[in-house]
RNA sequence: GGGUCGGUGCCCGAGUGGCCAAAGGGAACGGGCUGUAAACCCGUCGGUUCUGCCUUCGAAGGUUCGAAUCCUUCCCGGCCCA
């Protein structure tokens, strides 16, 4: 097998947008396995889906053999990218820095393989090699490489000179930090390839600038198109916020349910890039989805897939009975199907007295399904609320009658907004 | 440091003494149509004990019967000059 099928490979993906000398790449990959990175920044306790896409093409590339590297920017996560940033950063501190890379590191062990012979994953933070670094050292050993004029033509930095707001020197001296990590991982892990969003070309081009320029070395740059969503929004995002691979953050069962949306425009695109399935069986459960659009069957498998690979098969199982668990009103749930349900989706356990002759609209309210009373009568004016899939009218108090089994009662509002509340 | 322009609801953005809880757009939410998709149509979108009352237009004071709108000071940002 030839190693620069993995080229093939994210080309038929749609996986390859930039690459420095793509022939050259491909030679080098033939030759045999190359060591690659990738930077995570640690801007919370979770990555999100966001993150789903370097993280397998990491993974695609041990699985053809090569050894990744995943760095979690603990370092450059106190700088700020600016790369696709409108407005500066806020800085976080050590402590919350800290909590982040130890929240992300635990996930980043998910993906790879940390104990395949021959290829293993390797897990780096760059604050270990970037905060000895003195402010001297820096300037002579990384400064002194680069122009200014190289680093205002880099439309990260451009794009914010030119913006109303500027940019402060902290976050233009970001590429350095990142060529710099690039340079350390070359020297110290013979890294050769660093991939990253095609957000990443400008950094990722920086680094392989100043590894010519101080060890006249040719080493390798690859980006992947930016994930992005028929419908324009933001990739990763809903209403409630980022889609987190946390379960804590973000349950399976929510989790399940954002791949179960996606846009027909978008399924397959998504199957090829966030799923390891093979393209030939992309194509096949994309031609069947063609053919009977309202069987959702291209969604499913999506969710299934990611969903397994992120949070495993049992919970994936789970997720989908609760997701199953909906084509029958909630009023014929046995009491174990609603157990079941019970924090799988959003659930609120409550003492009996805050519930029996509780109104509905302080129950939505105690439920975060209504953001204010005023929000809940007008939501249920409009005719979006229901009590056990029964839509309601009115305002009313819940009666003992309503609890499903006894402690179980189900509040939805809208098609998708359910919340279970259980009287302990 | 000087000058100048600006800071309005989740975001953008109108408003420049009463008719302002504040136009318009976007997002969001609800309803309808659907396939837990898209498009489209309708409605809602500060709070509340709801034809009223309360809180809001960077902050604090002041003028006025009445201020988002005028004055003072302060804070923050853009631009120009030094």
């Amino acid at each position: 097998m030839p190693g620069s099928s993995i080229i093939d490979d994210l080309t038929a993906r749609g996986l390859l947008q930039d690459a420095t000398d793509l022939e050259a790449l491909r030679r080098r990959l033939d030759e045999s396995p190359i060591v690659l990175y990738c930077g995570f920044d640690p801007t919370a306790t979770s990555l999100h889906i966001g993150s789903l896409l370097p993280l397998l093409v990491l993974r695609r590339f041990q699985e053809h053999g090569h050894r990744p590297i995943a760095l979690a920017g603990g370092a450059t996560g106190m700088i700020g990218d600016p790369s696709g940033r409108s407005a500066e950063r806020n800085l976080l501190d050590d402590a919350t820095l800290d909590a982040n890379v130890q929240g992300i590191v635990a996930q980043l062990r998910r993906f790879l393989d940390f104990d395949r012979s021959g290829n293993p994953a390797r897990l780096v933070d760059n604050r270990d090699w970037t905060a000895p670094l003195s402010a001297i050292d820096f300037l002579r050993d990384v400064g002194k490489h680069v122009t200014v004029n190289q680093m205002l033509a880099k439309e990260s930095v451009k794009a914010r000179v030119e913006s109303e707001s500027g940019i402060s020197f902290t976050e233009f001296s970001y590429m350095l930090l990142q060529a710099n990590d690039y340079r350390w991982l070359h020297e110290h892990e013979r890294c050769e390839l660093q991939i990253g969003g095609s957000d990443q070309w400008g950094n990722i081009t920086a680094g392989i600038d100043l590894i010519r320029r101080t060890s006249a070395q040719h080493v390798h740059g690859l980006t992947f198109p930016l994930m992005t969503k028929a419908d324009g929004t933001k990739f990763g995002k809903t209403a409630a916020g980022a889609v987190w691979l946390d379960p804590a953050l973000t349950s399976p069962y929510e989790f399940f349910q954002y791949w179960i949306n996606t846009d027909d425009r978008d399924v397959r695109r998504f199957l090829l890039q966030l799923t390891l399935l093979p393209v030939e069986e992309v194509e096949a459960v994309v031609a069947a989805h063609t053919a009977a659009p309202d069987a959702r069957e291209a969604q499913r498998r999506l969710a299934r897939e990611v969903t397994t690979l992120v949070h495993g098969a049992d919970a994936c199982r789970e997720a989908e009975q609760a997701s199953a668990g909906f084509r029958r009103p909630a009023g014929e749930l046995s009491a174990d199907e609603l157990a079941a349900l019970a924090g799988e989706i959003p659930t609120t356990a409550l003492a009996r007295p805050e519930v029996e002759g509780v109104d509905v609209v302080d129950l939505l309210v105690r439920t975060g399904l209504a953001s204010s009373r005023s929000d809940a009568r007008r939501a249920i004016e409009g005719g979006g609320v229901n009590i056990n899939d029964e839509r309601q009218a009115a305002p009313r108090p819940v009666e003992a009658a309503d609890l499903l089994h006894g402690r179980y009662l189900m509040l939805r509002k809208g098609k998708k907004h359910r919340h279970l509340v259980v009287v302990e």
